[in-house]
DNA sequence: GTAATTGCAAAGGATTTGCTCTGGT
DNA sequence: ACCAGAGCAAATCCTTTGCAATTAC
């Protein structure tokens, strides 16, 4: 017996058409690790020879928010980043300043901190962002 | 004996002089409860009398952060939003995704994390931003 | 064939910048 | 008088919309 597996979970669910460019913002989504900008991915998708309009990029990124399918969060620069939920564990970042050099890094207690001091103050359905920035060792001029 | 006292930290630092504009911000900053853009404390500003241009009071409210005396957060429509802080000692945010409200929180213990995971990578003149979202208890639908 | 989807160009909206004028000290 | 600060207008940047052409079903 043979199930078959359709990719775009909101073409699954009947809400949308099977598209060339729906397909392929979902497979960056899923290669991509971290948060990633609308442009960001439009970049990269045009860049893997992908011809597709950024306007569509964000349509479909915006219908994937509404759904629940990626998170979306606003960058302090006032771009909004996202990123397909769910499976990957989670972990947070490390960035250098100077020359963009990337650590991840994964501290259970952060998590921790943040369920228990978002729940004590009545929260739930929470989800959190940590960005820490610095200068590292590698970079000219540390 | 008297101590004079001036209404605006930054110029009591000696950072800035002393003009109407940058007073009047101070002061609707001190009136106000909760967070409020920029466009919205200038509107405020001119409704109560004030002649003041909408880019002084964006030089001045950014001033004001870079100095940690009031608080940016990105709404969720991409505006900036300020607030005058309570404790100018270094603290995050927990917002509630449907209705925006903020509360302030604040964890030592983060930070030193923050601080010692970046210096076991080699990083030094360290930042970080972290953010927490969820639904509060006062929402409809919680 | 019909309606959803695409994508260019233009519109929007928040914030920043260039540059000259004003006003603190 | 000198230089920081003010502010208009124009420029940027991200994101959304209008609308005609294209494509899935």
């Amino acid at each position: 017996m043979s199930i078959q597996r359709s990719y775009h979970p909101l073409i699954a669910r009947g809400a949308v058409r099977s598209t060339r460019q729906g397909t392929a913002i979902n497979a960056v989504l899923e290669r991509s690790a971290g948060f990633r900008s609308a442009q960001d991915l439009h970049a990269q998708l045009r860049q893997d020879g992908e011809k597709i309009g950024l306007t569509t990029v964000y349509r479909h990124l915006q219908l994937l928010a509404e759904n629940g399918l990626v998170d979306v969060v606003r960058g302090v620069d006032g771009e909004s980043v996202y990123r397909r939920c769910g499976t990957e564990s989670h972990h947070h970042h490390l960035v250098c300043r100077r020359c963009g050099r990337t650590v991840e890094v994964e501290e259970p207690a952060v998590e921790a901190w943040a369920e228990r001091v978002a729940r004590s103050a009545g929260f739930h359905d929470m989800e959190h962002t940590v960005e820490i920035t610095g200068l590292c060792g590698d970079c000219p001029g540390s």
